[in-house]
Formats: structure tokens, C-alpha cells, sequence
DNA sequence: CTTGAACCTTCAGTGGCTAGAGGTTGTATC
DNA sequence: GATACAACCTCTAGCCACTGAAGGTTCAAG
């Protein structure tokens, strides 16, 4: 007989929470569950293989789609590997761009603190610069970071 | 007589959409419009210069609460830089924390990505990598960047 | 007076969960 | 076998900061 796990032990194998774990399910991103008699969820070893798989794609800042492509590519040993690489070198770059516009902010965000002096807040540096883009030294056209 | 905005038209000059000043008008980021007879928002120059604020914070990746104390402090021009200066520095650390984060994480893409040569999936680093967290230099504990 | 672009409201959806209400099941202990 | 109670279940709604679309109305130019 196969040993079995409940959803809460999953959750604390992977650092999931339970309700993760069902939206997961109900997204597709992890199969229908085995249930008990009552109606519980069971698991075994091959759905933990799978929830850290995410989790740890989702630590690595993966969009779930992305894992969902990724999870399939596992899936089929036989398929190429370039998938998988053309996934991750896209994500990378994601990255990259956000840490480009990330360190920019930066920047910006410093210089605006540094030249506060502290007095009231009309003479206030911080809310000056808000309010006149032209004070900045880049464009920062894009919102949200 | 003043001459007024259309929302069209504030949007325009401000690089916003015109449902996301209606969304600010909504949530009280903006102030109820003035209308027409026929009920279209009319604006005035204090408005243009209020959602300039606003883009520009937003383009320095400030939450909308935060613009909301930075623009009240604004519309009080004797009480103390300090708040201001207190907001603009705790989005600074934030951001300087998910900088490390993201860089962290671009670190471990690359090796991922570098180390994939290119076979079947089977044997495919980026899949192995995110398969087993112990192939990481770095914790990642944190989820979403 | 007609055209049509720009406006209006309302609702739903995005991503990736997270929280809560209100009810049921499983297991350990007596 | 009874009881207690932690852990489970479903369902709904909320988070952030918008964005899009449906279906209808108004404004300004010609």
C-alpha cells in the first residue's frame, strides 16, 4: 500500500499554503487530487516531485504559464530541451529589464532623499521633484517598475 | 472665463488613460470632476498639475496610498517635510531590496541557462535546476520577486 | 441637421494568491 | 463507542492598479 499525504503535509513539505495548493488544482497547474471516502484530498510522492517543481520555478520569479509549459516539456523526456531554454532566457531577460529600470529608480529615489533637508514640507525636496518630472535625470517612462 | 479639460485631453498631457482617471476619481485619488450639462468631466489646471504628481509617482514606482499621504502633505504646505521624507525612504529601501532580490535571481537564470546545451529534455539543466532547489547558490525563500 | 469622435456608466478580468464563513471529516484519547 | 478538535471541505470575496468591452449619450465641426 502506497503512503499518502494529506494536503496540509504537502502544503508544509514544499512551504505551500493549502489554499495554494487547491488553486493550483483548480487552475490545471496540479492534477485532480485522489480523494478519501469523506471526500479529502490524498497525494502522493509524484505530486510532491511536481509542487516543488513549481514552488521553486515560482521562487525563481516564473509566471505560471511559464511553468505550465515547463511541467510539460518534463513531461516528455523526448522533446527538445530548447523550449525550456528559450523559457528561461526570456525570463531572464525579463529580469534584466527590470533590474535596469529598478536600478534607475534607485538612483532617482536617492538623490531625491538625500536633497531633503527637513523643513516644511513647501520647501520639501522629495515633493518638489514629484511634482516637476523635469527635475529627473532619466525618463522613467514606464509605470510600476 | 477659465478654460477647461476634457478628460481626453488631461490624459493626453498626463500619459494617462482616460478609465485610470476615472478609476482615480473613484478610489478619491482625484477629486469628483466638474460636469457639464450633459454630465462630462471638465477640468481645471489644479487637476492637471494633481495627476501630474500622481504619474510621476507612480513612474518612481510609489503605491497609491503613499501618494495619497505625499499629496495631502502637499496640500499642507506648513506641516513637516519629515512624512515625506519617511515615505520616500522606506520606497527606497523596498526597492533596494528587491533589487538584491532580482539580482540574486538573475545570477541563478544565468547559470541555468548557460549550463543548457541544448539535447533532449531528459537531460536538460534548466529542468534539472528547477526540479532540485540544492543545485542553488542562493535561498530564494521569497516568492514573486 | 447630421455625423462621428469622444464621452458616459457598469461590469468583468488580469496574476497569483489569501482570508474568511460556515460546515464536514479524520484521528487520538477516554 | 463517544467525544473532542485539528484539519479538512466549498464557496465567495478581496488584494493592487489598472484595463477592456458593451451599450448608450453628448459635443463640436461642417
Amino acid at each position: 500500500m502506497v503512503e499518502m499525504l494529506t494536503i496540509g503535509s504537502l502544503g508544509r513539505k514544499t512551504g505551500t499554503k493549502v489554499q495554494t495548493i487547491r488553486y493550483y488544482e483548480q487552475i490545471g497547474l496540479m492534477p485532480t487530487a485522489e480523494r478519501t471516502e469523506g471526500g479529502q484530498r490524498r497525494y502522493v510522492n509524484a505530486d510532491l516531485d511536481r509542487l516543488s517543481f513549481i514552488r521553486h520555478s515560482r521562487q525563481l520569479g516564473f509566471g505560471l504559464d511559464a511553468i505550465r509549459e515547463l511541467l510539460d516539456l518534463g513531461d516528455h523526456p523526448n522533446r527538445s530541451c530548447e523550449e525550456a531554454d528559450t523559457i528561461a532566457r526570456r525570463h531572464l531577460w525579463q529580469v534584466e529589464q527590470r533590474l535596469a529600470r529598478l536600478k534607475a529608480l534607485r538612483t532617482e529615489l536617492k538623490r531625491m532623499v538625500q536633497e531633503c533637508s527637513g523643513g516644511r514640507s513647501a520647501e520639501c525636496r522629495v515633493l518638489e521633484v514629484l511634482r516637476d518630472h523635469s527635475e529627473c535625470l532619466t525618463q522613467h517612462d514606464e509605470i510600476g517598475v
